[in-house]
DNA sequence: TACGCGTGGCC
DNA sequence: TGGCCAAGCGT
């Protein structure tokens, strides 16, 4: 056992850690019961994404699917229409295909482990054990981005993926594993932070090497830019939109505008910013009177809040006022 | 281990 | 404004 896990251990790292997440945690949506399904689609949503962008598709994703049997029986580009925005739809596909897989490999019960969870599609080391902590209070504990960060400034040093596991593993010293992951994750996510820890303010400082700011890591490559012009053409209440290849790597078979080329004269009815993985786009949406040649279909204004869009093309068509 | 995968909010 | 970043996963 690391140095850093025994000292904390002995000293009640856990109890001043659990006393402080009981009083300061966040009331948030998927911490209002324990049921596994419910805290699967808080993970798969939350899985690098911001708690404030999963508040309001969590929800309405629980109101259209409120079982894992729901789910399973619903077509993939409704459970897409309900991600429209989340990003990385991939999660989308996989919750999918697990919860499938659960009602007919299973008998639309869980598996009750760690261990059984990671075999699902779409739930990694991670996220098994964040389920089987929270919902069944198995002792594993969890790294994210939060906790690997916490306890890197705790040992005052950097660590590799495998010494963090064994940290977390050695730190979590509570029957309450569930609300131990929760509180590690919720001091990095309130207190512990990327740039400005609020060191006064922290419950476990007593335990921290490094009380704020290690090195820096080192500069991720810049964003590249581009830019990219739409066309919007409307009819009777119709909007004229095209459906990205199957095999597409990015967003397969979503939704979205007729992409013109950069020279297109037309009128200019908007423009915006959005950002696509490592580009960041600067967005320009021209008035089309008639598509272009190729695939595509006019869509009625009432339909598209039941489509797999992508954001982009949610972004433009509320921008728009059309949806 | 490194990379590709979306998006929106913040300063 | 532009750059940074957020409860990872599969390959």
């Amino acid at each position: 056992m690391s140095q850093i896990a025994n000292t904390a251990k002995a000293s009640g790292f856990a109890s001043s850690l659990l006393a402080w997440y009981d009083q300061h945690a966040r009331k948030l949506p998927w911490r209002e019961d324990r049921d596994p399904y419910r805290v699967w689609v808080s993970e798969m949503m939350l899985q690098q994404t911001r708690v404030a962008a999963v508040l309001e598709h969590y929800r309405r994703f629980l109101n259209k699917f409120p079982t894992v049997s729901k789910l399973a029986a619903a077509r993939e580009s409704s459970v897409l229409a309900a991600w429209s925005g989340l990003g990385y739809y991939r999660r989308a596909r996989m919750l999918h295909a697990a919860a499938k897989l659960v009602v007919k490999e299973y008998q639309g019960k869980f598996p009750r482990a760690s261990e059984g969870l990671r075999h699902l599609p779409g739930i990694g080391r991670y996220t098994a054990a964040a389920i089987a902590s929270i919902a069944y209070d198995e002792p594993v504990a969890v790294v994210d981005g939060n906790v690997e960060r916490v306890l890197e400034r705790m040992s005052g040093k950097r660590l590799t993926g495998e010494q963090t596991w064994n940290t977390a593993n050695n730190l979590l010293d509570s029957p309450r594993s569930g609300d131990f992951n929760q509180a590690m994750m919720e001091l990095g996510a309130t207190i512990c932070l990327p740039r400005q820890p609020q060191c006064l303010l922290c419950p476990v400082s007593g335990f921290c090497a490094a009380r704020g700011e290690l090195q820096a890591e080192a500069a991720r490559p810049r964003q590249k830019k581009r830019k990219i012009f739409f066309g919007l053409a409307r009819r009777n209440g119709h909007v004229f939109l095209v459906q990205r290849g199957k095999t597409e790597s990015l967003m397969p078979g979503m939704w979205e505008l007729p992409q013109l080329p950069s020279r297109a004269r037309a009128k200019r009815l908007l423009s915006l910013r959005h950002s696509i993985t490592v580009t960041d786009y600067q967005v320009n949406v021209m008035e089309i009177a008639t598509p272009q040649k190729g695939s595509g279909r006019w869509m009625s204004r009432s339909r598209l809040a039941s489509l797999p869009l992508t954001g982009l093309a949610r972004k433009i068509l509320q921008r728009a006022e059309l949806l």
